[in-house]
DNA sequence: AACAAATTTAAACAAGCGTTTAATTTAAAC
DNA sequence: GTTTAAATTAAACGCTTGTTTAAATTTGTT
């Protein structure tokens, strides 16, 4: 996939993802950006326009094929709970991969000043929500799967479930003795999924 | 339980609670704070020091009692299942109701910014965690609840669910048509808290 | 009523903000 | 090699920021 912007626009855009994760998107200041990649402060207005729609050009930059994995592993040929396990993988691994820009989904558009920009990210959610439902609705024709379940909660107790973890990234490195960057990663992939995995599946297929 | 703050601090922080919930830390100005509070720009800095101070305050004004209503709960004499129940129900409720400061927690506390500010809420977690450890480790003695389960994973997933809903609000509101602000409280004091008990109960229980 | 302390105010402070301007350097086109 | 366009720069713009100051007002105490 061709991308639109050049090579100095993304070296923006990766500075900005870094710095508007750790520090918020008002909490970094475009000084700020144009010291760290070693840019001329006028150059983020003579690419982008403005911070807003740095922002936004950030975002498009992100997550723009991620429906194209989702679609890919839905015609895999696979069992549903091989597919859901499979599914939140993906979902755990991309965005831990790219932690910074969901971060930065995660707090700027849940404020209401940037309720406005929400259009593209709300149909990137309604695609996703409509993949996990055809795997479930799957499993549910097939007798394995419960059906009283909400699915559109499904999504909220995978991904919050991270988020959470991962917001609260010093507190469970103390508690867990993940000292390194390693150390805490490797918890997220192994430890961190499974736990995901095994909360989904029983939900899922449980009988009560 | 007295509070340490007088009326005018009251009246600061209450403003503040929601305004820092609304934009965020850095988002909202100390005049902004003022303006609404009707109270002159330099009382803020009379009565807390400093912004950053004032957050500070907020959370102590805000959490203090949280610890209070667990011990409560621990004490009484209830089936581990529904202690577990009527802790996410706790959870839920509470964190509903006090949404404010709970999304300014969740937001100002996970940034780089202000990781040192992060020991008293630290505290408060590790106590919360060690009450729920009590519940779950009662269940695994009597044979209830079985024994792979990952504890300090639960939160996340009751916590994060949660709030992954709650921080797509408007997202939601559309796709489940809770057009006004009683339905969707509704919804998660019904629907939500279920899911996620629901969820809890199956990871808890469920024999693969 | 008189004094002292606490509260509230308007004004000012320096510093930082996002953005624009106009001049200069670099690259591309012919 | 000259011309035209794109990229980059330093400086300035007007505005907002958090905080401090010093004077004015209110409150409490005797």
């Amino acid at each position: 996939m061709k991308s639109n912007f050049n090579d100095k626009q993304i070296q923006i855009l990766e500075v900005a993802e870094v710095l508007f994760a750790e520090k918020g998107f008002d909490g970094t200041s475009i000084r700020n950006i144009a010291k760290v990649a070693k840019i001329n402060v006028a150059m983020v207005s003579y690419y982008f326009g403005s911070k807003e729609r740095l922002l936004e050009s950030l975002i498009v930059y992100r997550t723009s094929d991620l429906k194209h994995q989702l679609d890919k592993l839905l015609q895999e040929d696979l069992e549903p709970i091989d597919k859901i396990n499979k599914l939140i993988e993906l979902y755990i691994n991309r965005i831990n991969s790219n932690r910074g820009i969901y971060r930065i989904l995660h707090f700027e558009f849940t404020t209401k000043k940037r309720e406005q920009n929400l259009q593209a990210f709300s149909e990137l959610k309604k695609g996703n929500l409509k993949s996990l439902e055809t795997i479930i609705e799957e499993g549910q024709k097939k007798g394995i799967f419960r059906k009283d379940v909400i699915i559109p909660l499904i999504t909220p107790t995978i991904l919050g479930t991270f988020f959470h973890f991962h917001m609260n990234k010093p507190f469970f490195e103390n508690l867990l003795n993940l000292k390194t960057e390693d150390l805490y990663n490797n918890y997220i992939k192994t430890n961190l999924t499974k736990h995901i995995q095994q909360t989904i599946k029983a939900l899922l297929i449980y009988e009560s």
